[in-house]
DNA sequence: CAGATAGTTTTAAAACTTTAAAACTATCTG
DNA sequence: CAGATAGTTTTAAAGTTTTAAAACTATCTG
């Protein structure tokens, strides 16, 4: 493969856009350091976010492909999805 | 250093939005593979875009410290400040 | 110097993103 | 089942980004 598709370009401006507020890097910051117990709420609660704005960012991020976001009873847990970072953006994870 | 100051976060969040357009994406690639000539002009004429546009977005990455300009007559050459790509986004260029 | 060329800035419209409150859905617990 | 808890979606306002045309500035060439 030679030439690079564009749909490879529209994925990377999309994780580029997920990345491109300070509060999502904190969230990713968060996920990092925090591999356990990531739900809405307790990260919420640890940034000072309201829970819509919590859920509004998770979802970027997840449409990113950043996140996997898995149910436990009426939490949702989300962790980060390493391959895409990997992928996508080798090395910079462990620049935060 | 332990703590990250959110002033570094800013730098990044400003990379990353940078780096959220396809067509910045795109003259990214263009910037590297095309080493010399790199003027205003240049680069519209091979992307097919407006000269006042692909100011505005040269700007966009010269503000995030992406490329570096030098004047050279009433041309200007843009390149790639891989610095900057290696400190805050180590490996990227290698997967474009 | 006049005209051409290269690029920047201003402007205004259109498109998109962010926020927080309110309404909503799903699950848990007694 | 009722009430509580966790999270999502909708909405509307505020804010930001992108585009392209027009006006502008700087430099080059005869």
């Amino acid at each position: 493969m030679t030439i690079k598709l564009s749909k490879e370009d529209e994925k990377r401006a999309k994780i580029f856009k997920a990345l491109s507020e300070v509060k999502r890097i904190e969230m990713i910051r968060y996920l990092r350091a925090h591999r356990s117990n990531n739900t809405c709420g307790t990260i919420g609660e640890a940034m000072g976010m309201d829970k819509s704005n919590v859920s509004y960012h998770l979802k970027i991020l997840y449409e990113a492909d950043l996140i996997d976001v898995s149910r436990a009873g009426q939490n949702r847990l989300s962790q980060l999805k390493e391959d895409t970072f990997n992928e996508f953006l080798p090395g910079f994870l462990d620049t935060l």
